[in-house]
DNA sequence: ATATGTGAATTGATTCACAGCG
DNA sequence: CGCTGTGAATCAATTCACATAT
């Protein structure tokens, strides 16, 4: 396996999911093709993509539906339990403790850590919320992965190296801002906010106007 | 301007909020490598990016925070007013719409659609909820840019489709699932559960154990 | 003296064409 | 014969080095 493209592990995840509809449907087999059309890229890319990885087809015959998703599962670490906490028990944090899918594909709500005493004690999702006193503790005795981040702006930076400290091993930063880690520790993004500014962006660069002069 | 990647049109909406907290702290002049330890990439990069808009800088000082803000601010299209429905009254719609930061920018909601009469004439943060039969007329009428995609997974391409024929120019697609629109319209995807399964494959990607064989 | 702006070099990702195998 | 798997070629993005302006 040599170095693979951040696209390419994006990529995997959707076709994860399509392979996952695929088999609620009953379907048994696919293509490269199949999976390019609904996927919206080439075929050469997704067999690119899965060869990053080894292979998973038969020629002149395409893939087993069951079989793929299986090794893509393996290969994108669905196999085993995640387990996350939420640093963070404001709206968007209890927001997405309640979400109905969070559970899916053995991601486990473990913990709610917040700066806010009176928060302390209450529920988040399924979980309990803690202080930050407790965190570094409860992150090795719940053996928790990964965090999601929604803490106000200002204590984010704080609140990652508290993190990284305990042990985290990646964090889904819901913080409009960058957020800074040592090499070992992983951040993906979720900014809603900068995506509305890129579709701005796009959009108004097709219109003829002109940005400020 | 050549053809921009779509990387520094991320960068730059990192750079605008760079230097909107930069201003709002009262900061004169900033340089590349400013910006790019705070953005967590290269000078280079940030210099680059820049180019591709034209100069706004001063040969042996750097850049002046006030002007480049505006400039970046043009090139995104932040100057005016973009009208935005939210199309799918969930409780994920219904989250968006109370969201504080929200208005930020010049966004303003000006209209849920969803498919469940029983959801009609109910508010949406600050707009109305109406039906889809009103929607083609409604975007017109409001005249809506943009919006935001929160329906169930199986509704999505029927709304989108619906959207696109409305004249929408661009979708923040909330759906898990890839969606098809023509070229004049764009879509950006924001999709917290793509992001903690590729959180799970770079973790797992450093250890040891593999998946299943 | 110093930090921008930019062509050139390098690195990386995608596309292609076809060899290889069922 | 059909579709996968993959080296080679193309295309795009990043990095670099330095000329340039203040």
């Amino acid at each position: 396996m040599s170095r693979v493209p951040a696209a390419t592990v994006s990529r995997l995840v959707t076709y994860f999911r399509i392979l996952s509809d695929l088999e609620a449907q009953g379907v048994e087999k696919t293509s490269s093709d199949d999976l390019a059309v609904v996927a919206g890229v080439s075929a050469f890319q997704v067999r690119k993509d899965l060869a990053y990885f080894g292979r998973f087809g038969t020629r002149g015959t395409g893939y087993k539906v069951p079989t793929l998703l299986r090794r893509i599962r393996g290969i994108l670490g669905l196999t085993r339990t995640w387990n996350v906490a939420i640093m963070g028990a404001g709206r968007l944090g209890q927001a997405l403790a309640d979400f109905p899918k969070f559970g899916e594909h053995g991601f486990v709500l473990k913990a709610g850590f917040d700066a806010d005493p009176a928060k302390v004690g209450m529920r988040i999702g399924a979980a309990e919320v803690y202080g930050l006193d407790a965190l570094a503790q409860k992150i090795q005795e719940l053996e928790i992965d990964m965090a999601f981040l929604t803490v106000p702006t200002a204590a984010a930076q704080p609140a990652v190296d508290l993190l990284v400290e305990a042990g985290i091993r990646g964090i889904l930063n819901f913080v409009p801002s960058v957020i800074t880690v040592p090499a070992h520790v992983f951040v993906e993004p979720v900014d809603f906010l900068a995506g509305v500014k890129r579709l701005a962006f796009y959009i108004q660069k097709m219109s003829p106007e002109e940005g400020t002069p």
